[in-house]
DNA sequence: CCCAACTCCTGGGCGC
DNA sequence: TGCGCCCAGGAGTTGG
């Protein structure tokens, strides 16, 4: 399931290499949730960016490519098609300077993932991207702006993590080891503004980990290179239910949060 | 506006 | 070996 540095990771990977591309054929799965990628030919791209997990690739012609990846969704250039019956969208890109043909490939085995093509800025159609909170290392993000933000809302902490408001690009793995790490029952519904401030830090920590371990892989997850991520070494709860808490021995609890799995412990995490 | 419930998808793991 | 069942879960949609 890629989360924020995941998609962060195939962004770092394919950024460079669409620059200044111009898109000159494509195709697509029929389904509403792809079909729009055909509508970028034409256009030469410009830089691609992360907002949370979407990946946002700009035209010249003020419009934006926007990528999601869901559960499954995988993201590879290739100078020849891939056969691959999972691939939902490609486009045919050529450099205009030196003529080289590439493609951009979209393959996603479970359709989960999302393509979309809007006026640059407009995400009316795309809710969580259109009211998505604070990038987790953006300087406005403060503990006390965070705090204020998780205070509107009374739902469990660990719904409030998963919505994408208080802070962008949090998923069930990060959201588990964040609250881990800061020592917070993922059921409360309410935390000081102390203990917003080390959830904060907590999830800074585990998302910056991620990066620099080029994503969690459990099982679907590979970067645009096809390379597995190394930071599923590094989980401490998720995945591990029934194991002992690496901090105090005690078994680690699991349960569904709003249909999520997540995995705490009871002892280093009360309520 | 907020929120809860439901929906989308398919490979893989499991019990029998 | 194979069948049926169930699980994984991010975000869009719908209705209260």
């Amino acid at each position: 399931m890629p989360e924020l540095p995941e998609v962060e990771t195939i962004k770092r990977q394919v950024a460079p290499q669409l620059e200044a591309m111009t898109v000159e054929e494509s195709a697509s799965h029929p389904s509403a949730k792809f079909s729009q990628a055909c509508e970028l030919v034409g256009a030469n791209l410009g830089t691609m960016r992360r907002r949370g997990k979407f990946l946002i690739l700009p035209t010249d012609d003020e419009r934006e490519l926007v990528l999601h990846l869901g559960m499954t969704g995988k993201v590879r250039i290739t100078t020849q098609l891939t056969e691959d019956k999972y691939c939902r969208a490609w486009w045919k890109l050529r450099n205009p300077k030196d003529q080289n043909e590439i493609f951009l490939e979209f393959s996603d085995v479970r359709r989960f993932g999302r393509i979309k093509v809007v006026d640059r800025g407009r995400y009316e159609t795309l809710p969580t991207l259109h009211s998505m909170g604070p990038e987790p290392f953006d300087a406005t993000l403060t503990a006390d702006s965070f705090w204020k933000n998780l205070k509107r809302s009374n739902r469990k902490i660990k719904t409030q993590l998963l919505s994408q408001k208080p802070i962008a690009g949090v998923g069930n793995i990060y959201a588990d080891e964040a609250l881990w790490i800061a020592k917070i029952n993922p059921k409360v519904t309410q935390i000081g503004q102390k203990r917003a401030g080390h959830l904060l830090d907590a999830l800074k920590k585990v998302l910056q980990k991620g990066i620099d371990n080029g994503g969690t892989t459990l099982k679907d997850y590979r970067d645009a290179d096809g390379n597995k991520g190394t930071n599923q070494r590094q989980l401490m709860v998720y995945g591990r239910s029934g194991e002992p808490c690496l901090l105090c021995g005690t078994e680690l609890t699991s349960a569904q949060i709003d249909a999520r799995t997540t995995t705490w412990c009871k002892n280093c995490q009360k309520r």
